[in-house]
RNA sequence: GGGCGGAUGGCGAAACGGCAAACGCAGCAGACUUAAAAUCUGCCGGGGCAACCCUUGUGGGUUCGACUCCCACUCCGCCCACCA
């Protein structure tokens, strides 16, 4: 009877998600909800989520996998009590705004505004609790002022300096890139080849902080992975440096090396092409091959040097060098497999005992003398290089050790002897941050004729960007500022006569190395930010993004915040504290059929949270963010599954909405009692255990089992109701279990939340409401379902009273007639109970 | 070439060393509908009439007991890659 109520009334209550989350935005903005308290009696959090740089695109669902759980993330801490720091901001300086901007005819001073009005309008229509009073733009002058400030911080440290270098050379952006800007030799942004350049540049000096970088991993809570990929990108390597003289020069070259151990191994030494050494040394005879081979490599692609597959080749110079070590003469080659900016540019090679060197001595017909015999070894050449362990043979006094060991003896007679000393190098190389572009933070330097170069002083910033129609690069290696006289042409700050700007501007990831301070202070006009605020609010306590910025933006943000910390700016030498990464959604690839790729608009695959939205609602489209997989966990998009999620919160919606006049407000008082039928009790308990698991799981990042559990509870109050229906409203455990249920799906669906908020009676919004707290005497079972295995099969379950003995349960598990069925009649020669969950009996 | 992940139903997945497949999607059957949608109920890894047997990429090991721990292999994904 009740049930055919009931279905009338579904027909009736409807959830309408779209007024629902149109009113409810409203509210908070009206209300200003989400301003960052400023009451600093409370345990603070900050979470924050990588700033994004705004795209004509606009979001896709795609992004929505981080913005959706750190929201719900920063959501469940706020109602658990904290001052919660949740800003957002646009990276909005740099290559991909300006080549953007360039491709579709306009001007990112244009662009940009538009891109960030649509960003936030989608992210408003997702219910993100961000305090837009802190919004911050990374091209504002009241911004980039202070990124201006902080180059000139690393400048009066000295760590920044100007130095001209083979650059790597972008020719489709015109500009040069950072090491960490190039991915398998080409631009990370346009996928063009990537050339090398003499121009002067400025770097900052990140190798002096490499070690620090390095150690400090140790701090963080990072996933493995990424702390892995900053520990290779650094690459720390211990070894010996020593010089190798050349025969009939005054020079010597100087050679690094991780395996001294194999010293008395040498049969031929290489310089990189670009060794300086190269052109001094190189005999009357070798000259014109060698001249050619050099120029050869410097033509010759960076993904083509780089690529293992092509064969190893070089060009002898003529001329030789001596291994100081046993007086040896070794011919001296020229081969681009050496790198002029890593160790010294220069190697000794051991054919014998490195793969590189052993196929270069193969092609080249030179000897590989066998210095470390393999166990076992039977004194014939090898027939591959053998780089493992082994016995020192033909190593002077050395020979008949461990070469492990050797390795240290060596390297102690020869700093002995003074021939070469330990020496640590790291493949990081020092941060490249001029583009000849428009669209960054102008350098704030002044080259004068007189004084020389002159950091432009501190009151005179910002040093604007001016404000121009043509913005392209010419392309010639010169920045666009260049070819603007009303730019260039200034008064040195020193002498006051004449000088040039510098007219190079700074990458993007100068403007990200510190934005998450600018948070804590976003309005600051006297300073970056306020040192007492930061000390509130920093560290980030939570950071979420891709792993794609594992060794840039992560590396440099924590290069500038160490040198805020030794400049005394912050009390913190880690900026980050914890960091998780998204999985990437995927979407079917249009060209091939059948094929997952990632979801992005140069697939032509986008699914917009606007279209998910109007069609499901912002709720079910968080909702669905967090339940497709584990947040870690690359995943296709299905809007099937959507739709589940949206069922979901039909069904928590319509099992209040449907009962009005049910809710017990002071059901705290009363739901205790009530627990005497079995329904009752076990809703109660299912209500607890939810509170727990769900609390666990936030915490976790585990939020697909979050949404999991509460589907389970909303599925045990429709048992309940369905069961109880008509009987006894209203009801305190119905009360309790809906209430609660309302709670924990606030951080998650937070619009339907406060609707059922508002409809059960409650004051004021969900967000800060709260947490519900778990009473885990009401969470036990008072009967457990004991597993009874033999020999390790489940064979029968027991139904006993929680709490009963170990003694008590070994008891009933043997009387069990499939037990006895099972053992026929074997004794049972041991048994395990694991008490409250099975009993396992060996026969 | 090196490193790091991963592999469980038709699909996304769940499972402190202790009932494999929770939760959801898709599917099937039924109820309500003139009908459809929505909603509700039931079924839903494989085999077998059944009791029962089999099943977590492959092969081994540890354990009373292994999706889980160890070793080897296969496949997939990501990252790095001539770094001396």
């Amino acid at each position: 009877m009740s049930s055919v109520n009931t279905r009338q009334e579904s027909t009736v209550v409807k959830y309408d998600f779209r007024s629902i989350e149109k009113r409810w935005q409203e509210r908070w903005r009206a209300d200003d909800l989400f301003r960052t308290p400023e009451d600093r009696s409370r345990p603070k959090f900050y979470g924050l989520d990588f700033f994004p740089y705004p795209s004509g695109d606009g979001l896709s669902v795609g992004h929505c996998r981080n913005y959706v759980p750190s929201d719900v993330f920063c959501r469940y801490r706020r109602m658990r009590g904290d001052n919660v720091l949740h800003p957002m901001g646009w990276d909005a300086f740099g290559l991909p705004a300006e080549n953007e901007a360039i491709r579709r005819k306009s001007h990112p001073k244009k662009t940009v505004p538009q891109y960030v009005a649509n960003y936030k309008r989608q992210m408003n229509l997702l219910g993100l609790s961000y305090d837009w009073s802190r919004e911050i733009n990374s091209s504002e002058p009241e911004y980039y002022r202070w990124t201006q400030w902080f180059f000139l911080l690393l400048y009066r440290r000295g760590l920044a300096y100007r130095s001209a270098a083979p650059a790597n050379w972008c020719p489709s952006c015109a500009t040069v890139l950072a090491n960490e800007e190039v991915h398998d030799g080409a631009c990370w942004r346009c996928g063009t080849d990537i050339e090398k350049k003499d121009l002067p540049q400025w770097f900052f000096r990140i190798t002096e902080y490499a070690d620090r970088l390095l150690e400090d991993l140790k701090l963080v809570d990072w996933p493995e992975s990424i702390k892995l990929m900053q520990t290779n990108w650094i690459g720390r390597s211990v070894g010996v440096e020593f010089d190798m003289p050349i025969k009939g020069h005054d020079a010597s070259m100087r050679v690094f090396t991780t395996r001294v151990d194999t010293v008395f191994g040498v049969s031929f030494a290489v310089l990189a092409p670009e060794h300086p050494l190269v052109a001094q040394i190189t005999t009357a005879d070798r000259r014109a091959e060698v001249e050619e081979y050099v120029r050869k490599s410097r033509r010759i692609s960076e993904i083509d040097r780089m690529s293992t597959e092509r064969e190893r080749d070089g060009c002898f110079t003529g001329a030789y060098a001596i291994n100081p070590v046993n007086g040896q003469e070794v011919p001296i080659y020229v081969a681009d497999y050496v790198l002029l900016s890593y160790g010294t540019g220069a190697i000794m090679a051991v054919p014998a005992h490195d793969t590189r060197d052993f196929d270069f001595a193969r092609r080249y017909g030179l000897p590989a003398p066998v210095v470390i015999a393999p166990d076992g070894w039977d004194g014939q050449p090898l027939k591959e290089a053998h780089t493992g362990e082994g016995t020192m043979v033909n190593s002077g006094q050395f020979s008949g050790m461990r070469n492990t060991e050797g390795a240290e003896a060596i390297a102690d007679w020869m700093q002995e002897q003074g021939i070469g000393e330990r020496r640590v190098n790291y493949r990081l190389r020092d941060w490249l941050i001029s583009r000849q572009r428009y669209w960054g933070a102008p350098i704030p330097i002044v080259h004068c004729p007189v004084c020389g170069e002159v950091p432009v002083p501190e009151e005179q910033l910002p040093v604007l960007l001016p404000d121009v129609e043509n913005y392209e690069p010419p392309g010639d290696g010169r920045s666009p500022l260049a070819t603007i006289p009303e730019f260039v042409n200034t008064s040195c700050p020193a002498c006051g006569g004449p000088a040039q700007r510098e007219t190079d501007t700074m990458g993007g990831f100068a403007c990200s190395s510190w934005y998450f301070l600018r948070f804590a202070d976003p309005h600051n006009d006297r300073a970056p930010f306020d040192r007492d605020k930061v000390e509130y609010w920093l560290p980030v306590d939570l950071y979420v993004g891709g792993a794609e910025h594992a060794v840039m933006h992560l590396l440099y943000a924590r290069f500038w915040t160490k040198v805020m910390y030794d400049a005394g700016l912050v009390p913190f030498v880690e900026p980050f504290t914890r960091l998780k990464n998204q999985g990437m959604l995927l979407a079917p690839d249009p060209k091939n059929p059948g094929v997952l790729v990632k979801m992005s608009k140069s697939k032509f695959n986008v699914v917009t949270p606007d279209e998910m939205a109007e069609k499901y609602g912002a709720d079910a489209l968080r909702v669905y963010e967090l339940f497709v997989a584990p947040f870690e966990d690359t995943v296709p998009w299905s809007e099937d599954g959507i739709n589940g999620c949206w069922r979901f919160l039909n069904r928590v919606y319509r099992v209040v909405a449907e009962r009005p006049g049910s809710f017990v407000p002071d059901w705290r008082s009363t739901v205790r009692q009530e627990t005497v039928s079995n329904e009752a009790k076990a809703l109660a308990r299912k209500t607890h255990q939810t509170i727990m698991k769900v609390t666990r799981d936030i915490e976790d990042f585990a939020f697909n089992t979050a949404v999991a559990a509460l589907m389970e509870l909303t599925n045990q109050i429709y048992d309940f109701v369905n069961a109880k229906d008509g009987l006894h409203y209203p009801c305190p455990v119905w009360s309790e279990a809906v209430e609660t249920l309302i709670l924990l799906l606030a951080p998650m669906a937070p619009h339907l939340a406060d609707e059922l908020w508002q409809m059960i009676g409650r004051e004021g919004y969900t967000y800060s409401a709260p947490w519900p707290e778990a009473d885990p005497e009401v969470a036990k079972a008072d009967v457990l379902t004991i597993v009874v295995q033999v020999n390790g099969k489940v064979r029968d379950k027991i139904s006993v009273d929680a709490g009963t003995s170990e003694a008590e349960l070994e008891r009933l598990a043997l009387e069990s007639p499939r037990v006895q069925g099972a053992l026929q009649g074997r004794p049972a020669r041991k048994v395990i109970v694991v008490p409250g969950r099975l009993v396992n009996v060996v026969g």
